[in-house]
DNA sequence: GATGACTAGTTGAAAGTTCAACGGACCGGC
DNA sequence: GCCGGTCCGTTGAACTTTCAACTAGTCATC
């Protein structure tokens, strides 16, 4: 076996204040989000997708693939935010495999409530916490790195 | 209610790259030491804080501060990592409430061996495909992010 | 040395996620 | 037209995480 290129200390230092910075600031926002609007980060996510989307409504795989989940756990999602009554899923004309999930007017106005919270908490906690400097960076670089996660499959 | 100040076009383009970045990147490595060392992220988060520790064991508490866990799912994780013989636990002289988790011999094995594999995973798709300098924008970023964590409690 | 408040860690059930398998619909070649 | 391969989305079971008790030990005060 091959010795590893193992990371530099700043390397180091730096990929780890990454993952628990990460770790620790999404858990709040989840907190956050649930304890005030009874909505985990995955499904406010799901909610903001279908918000931005024409006419509010998207198929499912669309909308795995825009929120980076997978299709089976979207499927149960939905399930919950559709008993919650703030999505809807109808048919899909063109192809009858399809499946489209459809915002109610219920979940964007749950949306519009929970986004006022949560974005004042991102600012909080993330945007205004940084040097502008660096949160540019970590757009440029979070980019690169999706680039080369869609380059590999 | 007040209008919430929303983040600009910039910040918003950052920040989501942020978000989605890291969800596909950390689901990324995930998958990856789960299909080539059956170990989640989590676990092997445990290992590494226990491997760093003064003698390879730390109190549950401390751990669980460590990984950014809660008690409860350290309790969970520790008992599977247990009954994979990766890691036991000891009582502790000083407190008798107290417990020591230990890394065990095989434990140490099994992180080397993964570790080796994660350190080529990180560099692939963080530490390479990240420019240097914003490289060290991330780290400036989430130490700061986690200090503003910390000052809130 | 009792009392009450607090801390360490575990537990079991509920809630959420992953995994593998499935039913049905599209699409290509024959 | 139909047969195999593939894609869409769902399902249920297995697994993981969260939540709310709970036991037991410590500490301070009286």
């Amino acid at each position: 076996m091959t010795e590893p290129r193992w990371l530099d200390a700043a390397q180091q230092r730096d990929w780890r204040a990454f993952v628990d910075g990460s770790v620790r600031l999404t858990d709040l926002l989840d907190r956050d989000l649930k304890a005030k609007h009874g909505l985990s980060v995955s499904e406010y996510e799901i909610l903001v997708r279908l918000s931005e989307a024409p006419e509010r409504r998207l198929r499912m795989a669309e909308l795995a693939a825009n929120a980076s989940q997978s299709r089976s756990r979207l499927s149960h999602t939905c399930s919950r935010l559709e008993s919650k009554g703030l999505v809807f899923r109808g048919g899909c004309p063109s192809d009858k495999r399809g499946v489209y999930a459809h915002l109610t007017d219920d979940g964007f106005a749950a949306l519009d409530k929970a986004a006022r919270d949560h974005v004042e908490t991102v600012r909080e906690y993330f945007v205004d916490a940084i040097d502008p400097g660096d949160l540019e960076a970590i757009g440029r670089a979070f980019a690169a790195v999706m680039k080369r996660l869609d380059s590999a499959g």
